[in-house]
RNA sequence: CGGGCAGUAGCGCAGGGGCUAGCGCGUCUGGUUCGGGACCAGAAAGUCGGAGGUUCAAAUCCUCUCUGCCCGACCA
């Protein structure tokens, strides 16, 4: 490709809003342009960048099996109501009307449809295991997209979805993908951690994110230094110590104006793992059959040395959606703010209590009356409520598997692998019948891969202050060649002959300066260099320079293509 | 959806009631240069995001609105 036709400029300053470096050079080498907030397109360097990226996850996919499909981008909005998700989600998924009125919403992820398809094809346990996949566009209307391509609403994504008999046959594919997707992210250069994690609206049970631990992440981390343990946070667990003491009786006491554990403690003069410590929010219940959607209060306890998960909350009190309650919510169920507690509260209230406080006795927690609170309340005698584990495991926290300290940090979800069980089948009547002539719903996972998030890592992983510098697997050029010489003709001839010999080449035919060049090459970060100089030329040599090294080596010009090839042979191991 | 910031030439920004709206980079023309973002001379390019209002006069003040960015809520 010859940069003076490319279809794209470099800028020399960072376009605003570029908050991190990845983002910052993929504007400025011109792989992307922005169109909207979080709608980007893929100019020629990035459609090649992603392009690769690609044809590793198809190869990894179809080693495994995988047969690849394509689904529409435009769903019929039956199929969704048949899974409930058409209510359910949020405004996250676009819907709308068609010319005959009918809904239609645009696709978020392809459970329903791909299981629409499974069931027609589906019929006898003698066509299972099936595994299909497909790279294709999704539309997820984000509130809030940030940070260049790491969090955007339209995006490519791999989704795969495995069809079995049994359990047996859908952890083996799980696996598999759970090994392939380390392959992929090896082949790209990401390097990647598998996390557990709370599988959210997809349902079912087991599910795996893989994260690149950044900075700019979004999801915290908690891992074990010792044993391994690995979790996203909203799941991640952590052992508690309770105090045992025997449980004595309740008694009011004033506290004026200690509306904050701190402030409760200080006045008190006791440690806030002595302290109950509520949430209140407001949990949105939707019928998935009708949509009608039901608010109800939700009071969350932990004991006032840790924080609540608000994640685990919500999965505890099994509401589609949360938000934080408004005083007047919270009073309308018989709860003071401040002095706020479940005891006492209106039936219809959700109350989730952490083991950390069923199993401590003689907490203080609110007394629902203005100015004071209970000493040596508890949990069973006091109030009652579901018990769970809704309290946020924290950086120095105890491993809830050897004992450890934890540690946090964050990262991006790169890659999500799910068992879904038989939560879309039953639902939508994907029915297989086994030897017996039982008519059984197949077991099924999904698993995805964001495509462009992908990329934005890499640009994070690989940079520095020049540019970007991405791995030879997936950079959108294998060589940049640039000429310094007035004879065109014989730079016109060497680039003739690395393309004919196969080799990717960019070739700065652009009447610039050598620096203009120079800086070009580095922003782009194309990971071999070719320079074509006079003085080089003259003796029958040109430099080749590695964008990752400082050393420049003289290459003999009557092989070039053949030295070219052994360099890149080398750089692909 | 809450809170904050911003929208002026392709990009980055200045100007904040008054006359012809500027600067740097980029772009175009001519010339000189030619191995790390060259130099000289000349030139093109702007509905000052949009609508309404105040005023003799609005890029500038007011109201509304749209868009983008950041923080939070949210995030398959």
């Amino acid at each position: 490709m010859r940069m003076s036709q490319l279809f794209s400029k470099t800028l020399r300053e960072a376009p605003n809003g570029a908050d991190c470096k990845g983002y910052e050079y993929l504007l400025r080498a011109g792989f992307i342009q922005q169109n909207a907030a979080g709608i980007f397109s893929l100019l020629p360097l990035g459609f090649r960048s992603v392009k690769k990226i690609e044809a590793i996850v198809r190869q990894e996919m179809e080693g495994i099996g995988a047969q690849e499909i394509l689904m529409p981008v435009v769903n019929p909005g039956d199929i969704w109501k048949e899974t409930g998700r058409f209510y359910s989600i949020d405004r996250e998924m676009t819907r709308f009307k068609d010319r005959k009125d009918s809904d239609m919403c645009l696709a978020m992820t392809h459970e329903e449809c791909c299981t629409d398809l499974g069931r027609s094809v589906i019929d006898s346990y003698k066509r299972l295991p099936l595994l299909v996949f497909q790279i294709q566009t999704k539309w997820r209307d984000d509130p809030r997209p940030r940070a260049g391509l790491i969090r955007v609403r339209e995006f490519t994504m791999k989704d795969s979805y495995s069809f079995d008999r049994d359990q047996e046959g859908l952890e083996k594919v799980y696996k598999a993908h759970y090994d392939a997707y380390f392959r992929i992210y090896k082949r790209c250069g990401l390097p990647v951690v598998a996390v557990g994690s709370d599988s959210g609206m997809m349902g079912g049970k087991v599910s795996h994110e893989y994260m690149y631990l950044s900075p700019i992440g979004e999801d915290t981390i908690i891992t074990c230094p010792d044993c391994g343990y690995t979790a996203n946070r909203q799941v991640a667990r952590f052992k508690k110590t309770y105090n045992a003491e025997a449980p004595k009786e309740k008694s009011l006491v004033e506290t004026p104006n200690c509306k904050t554990i701190e402030e409760l403690c200080a006045f008190l003069k006791i440690d806030a793992s002595k302290t109950a410590k509520a949430l209140f929010m407001v949990g949105t219940y939707i019928n998935d059959k009708t949509g009608d959607e039901e608010d109800k209060l939700i009071v969350g306890l932990v004991r006032g040395d840790m924080e609540i998960e608000e994640n685990k909350l919500q999965n505890a009190a099994r509401c589609n959606g949360m938000r934080p309650a408004h005083p007047e919510e919270i009073e309308a169920a018989g709860i003071v703010p401040g002095f706020g507690s479940p005891i006492g509260c209106k039936a219809g209230t959700v109350v989730i209590v952490d083991d950390s406080v069923a199993n401590s006795n003689n907490l203080v927690a609110g007394a629902n009356k203005e100015g004071y609170h209970y000493l040596n309340t508890n949990y069973g005698t006091d109030y009652s409520g579901t018990v769970a584990d809704i309290a946020s495991a924290q950086d120095g926290y105890v491993c809830p598997e050897c004992g450890g300290k934890l540690r946090s940090s964050k990262g991006v979800e790169v890659g999500n692998i799910f068992q879904l069980g038989t939560r879309y089948s039953e639902s939508m009547g994907c029915y297989f019948q086994d030897e017996n002539g039982q008519r059984k719903p197949v077991i099924m996972g999904s698993y995805g891969i964001g495509i462009g998030r992908l990329l934005a890592c890499l640009c994070e992983e690989y940079n520095d202050e020049k540019g970007l510098k991405l791995p030879v697997q997936v950079a959108p050029y294998q060589v940049h060649f640039i000429s310094l010489i007035k004879d065109t003709e014989a730079a016109e001839k060497i680039y003739k002959e690395l393309e004919d010999a196969g080799i990717e080449v960019l070739y700065d035919d652009r009447k610039e300066t050598a620096g203009v060049k120079f800086a070009d090459a580095d922003l782009i970060g194309i990971p071999v260099r070719i320079t074509l100089g006079n003085r080089s030329f003259a003796e029958g040599k040109c430099e080749v320079k590695l964008r990752d090294s400082d050393q420049v080596m003289a290459y003999d010009l009557s092989d070039i293509t053949g030295e070219i090839k052994a360099l890149l042979a080398k750089l692909a191991k």
